[in-house]
DNA sequence: AGATGCAATTCGATAATGCCGAACGCCGTT
DNA sequence: AACGGCGTTCGGCATTATCGAATTGCATCT
């Protein structure tokens, strides 16, 4: 549960959301009342309020609680309020097309990872993801394009309260070598996710900026090793930075570069 | 407001997010609590719980709030509850790359058209839509498909519940026209909206069943009418209804039909 | 700089409201 | 036919949310 709020129904209201949310399949009343160490009663009236909301349903025939369709509209226009959610839509979906392997767009949120869009490969062997999901940032190409355009502060605020767990052989656990690795991925314009979260898996991330040159946000490209390496992983190199810049282009962001791409003719019509 | 639910704090804590739902900006303190009618300090313990748990956002520079990040976390958890989502997704990004409109995937519910998941036409002239938005059902090609399958005491239920509002000159507000449309849609296998919506749109739908064979689901595509008639929209009811029989079979709806496809080979990798 | 105004917060007394144990009703099972 | 497990309802009690007033904090104006 989060830290002691004011409004304790509120606040239990949502532990409900957060048990439910952990559960696949719907959860009992029973069940969900013993969790949270609550009688019974108290929990249905905190419940069928959530239900009268359609924030929860209720199976007609088990009579189990799940997530209701309203977190669902409701999270739909949180997910229209990120205007690079748009902007790059049409600009993954033809990274897709390009290079055959799935491709994610992310923002930092809490230090975190969170996952707001992808297009997923169609080979036979590739990574699941979901969006909504957090992964820690140390460890993935778009977490390391992130915290490179990180101040120093912020990056040292993020070590302290995430730390930097090993995941595989490669992670970057050392804040010495996480430190060079991201001088290097902000001098060279993207990161490489070296089986760093993940075995057999690699990435290729680009941080995308918003018009006042603010990295908001970063797209990868990921698949398995054995797809990704060299002329494959050049090339991805390559079109994972140009899309980035033309997002961020698109974003109103007036680089150099990026004015030269507008210039010569988009490939969307605005 | 919804009907007066039991617990009172939460159910205002869910009108708040309501009216943040309607501000695209986010809003001050105290637009909000005189939209409630209440005094600013209550609103502020609300909302305070609800900045907790990330369901809303305080902006550090105005001071405004708006809807947080765990709203799209829990969207997409929901979004992820609808197994017809996740087998939908591959087909209906090739019906988009071959006849490159607009796809829709919905669900009925509450007796509207809920909007699922999408693939967005790269054409200039396009229908702009938004996942997790209601439509009303008799004026849609995917809701006609959904009317048609429901039993007649569902069927007039809803009608008695929403109306049939005419939207535009096209529209069936007739409840018998619109009863013999409904027969047709289902000899027929697909439905057709011809300008019932929205002028110059025409859309082609064509019903997903589950393994039980109840029709769970539709898809749709959507285009000006310029652009889908004659042969092109004979391709597109084509394509449409098997798209949709294909997508059936993958839920496990075993048609002496859909049994041939999938014999035949499918596009996709299970 | 200082003053002014506006908006977000905090505080504390009051009583309204949410809380909880017990009782009910509804299945499916023994 | 009795039982057990479940969601639901009820009503008295006291905890807890509520609300007006006071306070802080931030900009802008003078």
């Amino acid at each position: 549960m989060k830290p002691d709020s004011k409004i304790q129904s509120v606040a239990r209201a949502f532990t409900i959301v957060d048990i439910l949310a952990e559960a696949q399949d719907g959860l009992a009343l029973n069940e969900i009342a013993s969790r949270m160490s609550l009688p019974k009663s108290t929990v249905h009236g905190l419940i069928s309020t959530l239900k009268d909301f359609s924030y929860v349903e209720q199976s007609v025939f088990t009579g189990k609680y799940k997530l209701g369709v309203r977190f669902f509209e409701v999270g739909n226009i949180v997910a229209q309020g990120w205007e690079v959610r748009t902007v790059a839509a049409p600009y993954i979906s033809q990274l897709l097309e390009e290079l055959g392997e799935t491709v994610h767009l992310v923002v930092l949120d809490k230090m975190e990872v969170l996952y707001i869009d992808k297009r997923e490969s169609r080979h036979s062997l590739r990574i699941v993801s979901q969006i909504g999901t957090r992964l820690p940032a140390h460890c993935t190409g778009v977490g390391k394009v992130l915290m490179a355009h990180l101040t120093p502060e912020q990056r040292a605020e993020l070590i302290s309260k995430k730390g930097l767990p090993r995941l595989t052989r490669n992670t970057l656990t050392d804040p010495e070598a996480l430190k060079e690795e991201l001088a290097k991925v902000k001098r060279q314009g993207y990161a490489i996710d070296n089986e760093e979260i993940m075995d057999s898996l690699r990435c290729v991330a680009a941080p995308i900026r918003d018009q006042s040159g603010n990295v908001i946000s970063a797209i990868s490209l990921s698949g398995p090793v054995g797809r990704l390496n060299g002329k494959s992983l050049e090339k991805a190199i390559k079109r994972v930075k140009e899309t980035a810049e033309e997002i961020s282009a698109r974003l109103g962001y007036r680089s150099n570069r990026s004015l030269r791409l507008l210039v010569s003719g988009s490939v969307f019509p605005l």
